[in-house]
DNA sequence: AGTATCGGTTTCGAAATGAAACTAATGGAT
DNA sequence: ATCCATTAGTTTCATTTCGAAACCGATACT
């Protein structure tokens, strides 16, 4: 089974999203950050088939995301958690949060809050520059190709000048 | 055309899927970050079909998430721009791009470094709790429903205790 | 007149998805 | 002992989406 389009990209998010990218797979990473551990759990809160919920679940223990764990031999059962590299997708399903709140939030407003426990106060997720602690804003940020990294570019178009997420030569 | 399931979530992840969960979605969203904006553009650096890019621009620019803006009327030729809402993506793109550094760089390392030009040094980007600035950390957080928010839920074991995602009562 | 560019649409075969039925191991109730 | 329920899937098959390639329409270039 290969995930997105098999193409060796040299865009860490297009790589990214080859392994999270595909129609389920942030939901039921979300579903297990939100306590949902064993097959059935997924497929009643998200309503998903159950040969895709499978397929997508092996996926995603291929790719190191989850982790498969018996929790009981007789008959043999399986619980599925989050590993340390799933566990650092938190940011990003955050963000993700965020944004749908801020956009597409309904008349009855946002369901989730987040409450920052060391801190006491509710959280407003923020990415920052982890140098200066400031918020981190397109505008602010200029991207640069590393010399020499990833696979030779098949358009050269993409080493230009810009900022953000643009790549300067 | 519908996105996602068309089901309506009380979750700002699923909703934001719908979105922009599709398989190419973010990528060409990241393209215009990058610089990209007319639909050869996106064609040859996503090497996209053409029927299907065409489809994803035209649900982006419904959805608002870009803005389809004409740049010549003989032919008529148009290009694709962030609306608020668009470049408001920005951190998801971000924390998914770190993530993809963490855990998914080739031998090659990295291809990408931000420079946050305001401190001028090497941006790490950190997610953040707004209020006291310290990192946001699932372990820290505690997420709770907000009371009478959302449609009325499908399944009540939604309405669970925890931390993180995971929605007290 | 012929070719190239740009931004698409149409067509059609291939792949992914989804609903439903089925399997397998076990426990509990009758 | 039989029947039903639970859990975690797999199999089958119809529907939907995707992707490659051909085509279209307006314009410019040679």
């Amino acid at each position: 089974m290969q995930s997105g389009t098999g193409r060796a990209t040299a865009c860490s998010i297009a790589r990214a999203l080859a392994v999270v990218g595909e129609r389920w797979t942030l939901s039921i990473v979300r579903e297990v950050f939100a306590g949902a551990h064993r097959f059935d759990d997924f497929r009643k809160r998200l309503g998903i088939a159950r040969n895709i919920l499978s397929a997508r679940l092996r996926t995603l223990v291929e790719h190191g995301v989850l982790e498969r764990r018996a929790y009981q031999q007789a008959p043999p059962r399986f619980e599925y958690h989050l590993t340390p590299m799933g566990n650092d997708l938190y940011p990003v399903l955050v963000s993700l949060m965020g944004w749908g709140d801020r956009w597409l939030a309904g008349e009855a407003g946002v369901p989730l809050t987040l409450t920052h426990r060391p801190c006491g106060h509710a959280a407003q997720p923020e990415l920052t520059c982890g140098h200066c602690g400031d918020a981190l804003r397109h505008e602010d940020v200029r991207a640069r190709l590393r010399l020499g990294a990833g696979s030779p570019m098949k358009n050269p178009d993409r080493a230009r000048h810009g900022r953000g997420l643009r790549s300067d030569s």
